[in-house]
DNA sequence: TTTAATTGATCAAAATATTTGAACTATGTA
DNA sequence: TACATAGTTCAAATATTTTGATCAATTAAA
């Protein structure tokens, strides 16, 4: 019960559709006009359907034949793009590509480099997705992910590749009008405990979950990223540390207000990270590029000029 | 730039993957395993890719063989739907079928030849849309649909076959509490003027839109079928005659009142209809299918007992 | 209207492509 | 170690496709 429809037929099917004659077809597929005829023929004669309405000189095509023509372009083009498809995955680059970006890293360099790659690559499928602190280093170990753009701190175990981008300085911020604000600096971790902590979700799903480092035992607002930690400290829902660069303007503005506490908190190192059995040009492409950027104290992941 | 890839070379990869080895892929294929390793290897060659690692005796695919393969067979699956799609449309089935339900009609009834129909002609897509009133003739006319079951009165231009199914009998029912039950009948219509109305509008696009036949200059309400008028006329929100054979529960539970009013309204004769110029089986065989159906005054649209 | 040009079909011969079967190599198994 | 199994290679046999010449039906041009 097989079916006699042939990739070469429907290309032939194609070309006469496209150029409008037999002979046309022909030429353009360097064959003799009775080529054509022989394999427009033989595909009706084994699909024992007509494919043109011969009553007239110039042929026509039936109703099942444009329906066979039409659905016919839909798998040469589906040959087509499986041909290139192969090429590209023999020569080394991935069909798909997953990267993960910490919510700590501002987005828009990485943005650029995607649109790059794409135009570089269009075949192979980009997916991405954020994570939160230890949920990187997770999605990368468990392989939902081939590449973590801002994993922090150290790998939780063997096996990776790692490039170190640069160091994130936390400071301890709250929202302007904060009654902390009104308080002798520096502030004793007595006094905070008095105020709700705004704490970001570790997405962490397999690997042991890490603390974020803050101080336990106190009320704690709970979001899901950076931006949203961000705003919830800027509506005085609660206290807590922020990247310095990622609130740059808003201290500036004055919508937060950084504090010096009794206790200060040491810098995190950020990085790049990939599976070592990662062998894909795209993974290499992504981390030869990244590795000329580095992730700046007071404006986050850049080129340097 | 062509894709060298072969339906035939697809299928071969198919058969030695669900068969686990050349040979019994080979044997599969009526054909002998050199040319097997023939078919694979030309495949290679003009692909320019290795499919299979021959490092050991058993042969095993490759991630690009396995991209192949996995993508090739989604391949196979559509030209084998291809080639009995146009078997199917030869023969004058129809590929697509739209039909259009008035929402006068029960629908089970049609639910349950949809049913039948597609397990005798699975290929064919159906689609099914509601109109109201006149929409359907103009669903039809304007080739939106293919078939109208329900259709109401005469077509309003040449070129429709038609079979009448039976006669809709419209009682004017409000809700049991409506302080229109309370009024000595029949009722005049100087009264109903009172009470807004319920009206189904009219889904036409195209033809001249048909009035309701209700009385005109009060205040209405529009709901876009049956079902919703009923609805609403239940809640007492408004006063409308119904089609007898929908409301008899609600009748018997006393939900609706039926009143007699000093000018009755006549029985509206419904049908099925269709274009004239569609000649495919799946129309023929819903219409023959709904010509053994009649429409009863109480119990809607059944097949005689 | 007649003529010339074009379109597609048909057919035998020629050119290609595929399949076969025997011989061979490598690998895993008794 | 010998044996069986899996896949490859190669020349010969077979099948398929392409070609080129010829024909009939249309269409465009003269």
């Amino acid at each position: 019960m097989y079916s006699p429809i042939t990739i070469d037929a429907l290309r032939t099917l194609d070309a006469i559709d496209r150029r409008r004659s037999f002979a046309a077809a022909a030429e353009e597929l360097y064959r003799v006009p009775s080529a054509i005829s022989y394999t427009i023929s033989k595909l009706e004669e084994d699909l024992g359907v007509e494919l043109f309405d011969r009553s007239r000189r110039k042929a026509e095509l039936t109703a099942v034949g444009r329906l066979i023509l039409e659905q016919g372009r839909q798998i040469l083009v589906a040959t087509e793009e499986l041909t290139a498809l192969a090429k590209q995955t023999d020569e080394g680059w991935e069909t798909e590509l997953r990267i993960c970006i910490d919510s700590l890293i501002n987005c828009e360099p990485v943005y650029d480099l995607i649109e790059q790659f794409q135009k570089l690559q269009p075949r192979t499928e980009l997916r991405l997705t954020e994570e939160v602190l230890g949920g990187s280093w997770d999605a990368l170990n468990s392989e939902q992910c081939d590449l973590v753009i801002g994993a922090e701190g150290d790998p939780p175990s063997q096996g990776f590749g790692i490039h170190l981008l640069g160091q994130v300085e936390f400071v301890f911020a709250v929202s302007a009008s904060h009654p902390l604000t009104d308080m002798q600096q520096p502030i004793s971790l007595q006094a905070i405990q008095d105020y709700p902590t705004v704490v970001v979700t570790d997405s962490s799903r397999y690997l042991p979950v890490r603390s974020t480092g803050l101080l336990d035992g106190r009320s704690r607002i709970a979001v899901s990223s950076i931006e949203h930690k961000i705003a919830a400290q800027i509506r005085g829902l609660g206290v807590g540390y922020l990247p310095k660069f990622r609130i740059k303007k808003e201290l500036e503005e004055g919508k937060l207000k950084q504090l010096m506490l009794a206790e200060t908190r040491s810098p995190r190192s950020i990085s790049i990270a990939w599976r070592n059995t990662s062998k894909g040009k795209g993974v290499q492409w992504f981390v030869s590029q990244l590795r000329q950027m580095v992730f700046d104290q007071d404006s986050g992941l850049q080129r340097p000029k």
